[in-house]
RNA sequence: GCGCCUGUAGCUCAGCUGGUAGAGCAUCCGACUUUUAAUCGGACGGUCAGGGGUUCGAGUCCCCUCGGGCGUACCA
């Protein structure tokens, strides 16, 4: 076992005392697993499985999570004194079944329709196979948010043997297993279901067929392909694979998972699974079902539609923190996931964060970010809220981080990008926020006649002002507006609305010390060009 | 039909092991600014869907009703 393995262990197993009583879904989980083991302690192993036939997905991120947030609340509950897994399981033996329309090569994809996903070869030419590039896709998604686990590919441990013995008592208990599916299933599907999906010896391709004489004492199936040519299989090796839930049953047998959770959807699938599983003489995991995720019209979330957030959205606007928090919270509770959690999610995470450092360890193990952060010592925090960010960063039309930054200076006088890194991850966020959602919102009004002169006005004033304070500077705006207009407010309700394209904006003053002299008259050059062209 | 989730202030939601309801936003008022916005302070605002039950006491546990939502063929 690893260094940092032993050193997770101990950082965990240190709230052991605490961890007894703890009553945060994670430990709850936990005990589930711990009861399981009895009094004959081993290692315990967590599942979680994924599909390569596309890219990691938001729900893939949060399986991923919230498992590991169980693990880490079993180690503390057991002193890190049991060894734990993650098997981070991809399915890649499975055939691929349609084209997805977003991938290069289509011709060359239709042509290996069928096949194991791993032996389809890479469209993007960059990988072993289809699989391998979704691979290193996950793992690499994965490793960037610092989970450890196990990676296993369906494909070598089907060809590695690993699964044998485990096929073998598939087999022999064909007949349960055949019980247990059928009635599941439609009349048609019925017809030609078979838990064993040869391998066609020629065409590679993953055969659905019925199976018509087994040999339990030679481990073989017998089965026709289309064009009527008789095989006989060995199912271990490789040579042929399981249906889905047949297939998850002997997994979890052969690899002795004690621990997987899985989507509401996949209810009915865990319980034929589990009783497929005690068929063949294995225990099913303890389980665990997360509600689904809804886009903003409470409607599921799913990768082919694309509709709510992706990973990578999120993280455009916000910190995997955060992301990880929503997924510990209520993970049975159909939540709605779209733009508008992101910054309550944050603000949330941060003032969890604000507390964590200085609480006594009873204290820590109930504050989410020790679940997110594996019982860390401290957390960094921020000493302004995001969502004060994006008011401001829409407030200001600060374009630039200098600029916001000395917005936010005026709220966090001693704050600079060195003493706030964490702040200044939030001011890429906020940055990214504003050219996504304040900017193509901007309507640039063009000027009237009494502006155009005023505004004119106003850039030679401010003409060598370079450096002059943010008073001195809307002394002059103001001198400019008396001169022009009755009611000052229709003056600065034209700056914000010719120049920034906004209905309200800052004080005008301050805006252009920080956004600068020149830079301002230039904006009015524009803004007046601009009107010009029209 | 079956299963699960959900119904708390105008909106989005918190309310852990039961003790006479909270936050953010919105609205309104005020402070600060030689305009606003932002910021800060305050106010307004809920018979906790409805009805029973357990309890000294229930948003919080149990039952029923009503409303909203999702899953439930095949594929994974």
């Amino acid at each position: 076992m690893a260094a940092d393995e032993r050193e997770r262990g101990a950082r965990l197993g240190a709230f052991q005392e605490f961890a007894q009583s703890a009553k945060a879904w994670p430990f709850e989980e936990a005990r589930k697993v711990i009861a399981r083991l009895g009094d004959a302690p081993r290692g315990v192993v967590f599942e979680t499985g994924y599909g390569p036939s596309g890219l990691p997905h938001i729900g893939t991120f949060g399986e991923v999570a919230r498992t590991t947030m169980v693990r880490n609340a079993f180690i503390a509950l057991t002193g890190g004194t049991i060894p734990t897994r993650l098997i981070a399981f991809s399915d890649d033996m499975d055939g691929l079944r349609k084209v997805p329309g977003n991938l290069p090569n289509q011709a060359m994809l239709g042509e290996y329709l069928g096949r194991s996903l791993t032996e389809v070869p890479d469209p993007f030419g960059t990988h072993e196979s289809f699989a391998h590039h979704n691979n290193a896709r996950l793992r690499g998604f994965l490793d960037s948010f610092g989970f450890e686990y196990e990676f296993m590919s369906a494909t070598e441990a089907y060809r590695s043997g690993r699964f044998d013995e485990a096929l073998l008592a598939t087999l022999r208990a064909y007949d349960d297993v055949m019980a247990i599916m059928l009635p599941t299933l439609g009349a048609e599907r019925q017809a030609t279901y078979s838990p064993f999906l040869p391998i066609h010896p020629k065409t590679r391709i993953v055969c659905q067929v019925p199976i018509i004489a087994r040999d339990v004492e030679a481990g073989t199936i017998t089965w026709t392909d289309e064009a009527g040519e008789t095989f006989e299989t060995p199912v271990t090796g490789g040579a042929a694979k399981l249906q889905w839930k047949p297939d998850w049953a002997m997994r979890w047998t052969a690899l002795g998972v004690d621990y997987e959770m899985a989507g509401k959807d996949l209810i009915d699938s865990v319980r034929q699974s589990s009783r497929i599983c005690k068929a063949i003489g294995g225990r099913p995991p303890e389980g665990f079902n997360y509600e689904l995720f809804l886009d903003e019209n409470g409607e599921k979330i799913s990768k082919s539609r694309g509709n709510g957030l992706s990973v990578e959205e999120w993280l455009d606007y916000a910190s995997p923190e955060s992301l990880a928090l929503f997924m510990y919270q209520k993970p049975k509770t159909a939540k709605r996931l779209f733009f508008d959690v992101i910054p309550k999610a944050v603000d949330e995470y941060y003032s969890f964060a604000g507390k964590y450092a200085d609480e006594a360890p009873e204290k820590k193990i109930e504050n989410p970010v020790w679940h997110i952060s594996g019982a860390a010592e401290t957390a960094a925090t921020v000493p302004i809220a995001f969502a004060m960010l994006l008011n401001l960063v829409s407030a200001s039309n600060a374009q630039e981080r200098s600029v916001l930054w000395g917005f936010i200076s005026r709220y966090a006088p001693d704050a600079t990008p060195e003493t706030e890194p964490e702040l200044d991850k939030l001011v890429t966020h906020a940055l990214t926020y504003y050219r996504d959602f304040v900017l193509p919102s901007k309507v640039y009004r063009p000027a009237t006649d009494v502006e155009r002169t005023a505004l004119l006005e106003l850039s030679e004033r401010l003409k060598g002002m370079d450096g002059a304070s943010a008073e001195a500077i809307q002394d002059e705006v103001y001198a400019v507006g008396k001169a022009h207009f009755p009611v000052l407010r229709e003056w600065f309700g034209a700056l914000y609305q010719v120049l920034l394209g906004q209905e309200q904006g800052p004080r005008f003053g301050s805006f252009v010390a920080l956004y600068g002299v020149e830079e301002t008259r230039t904006m009015i050059a524009e803004a007046l060009a601009r009107d010009a062209a029209a």
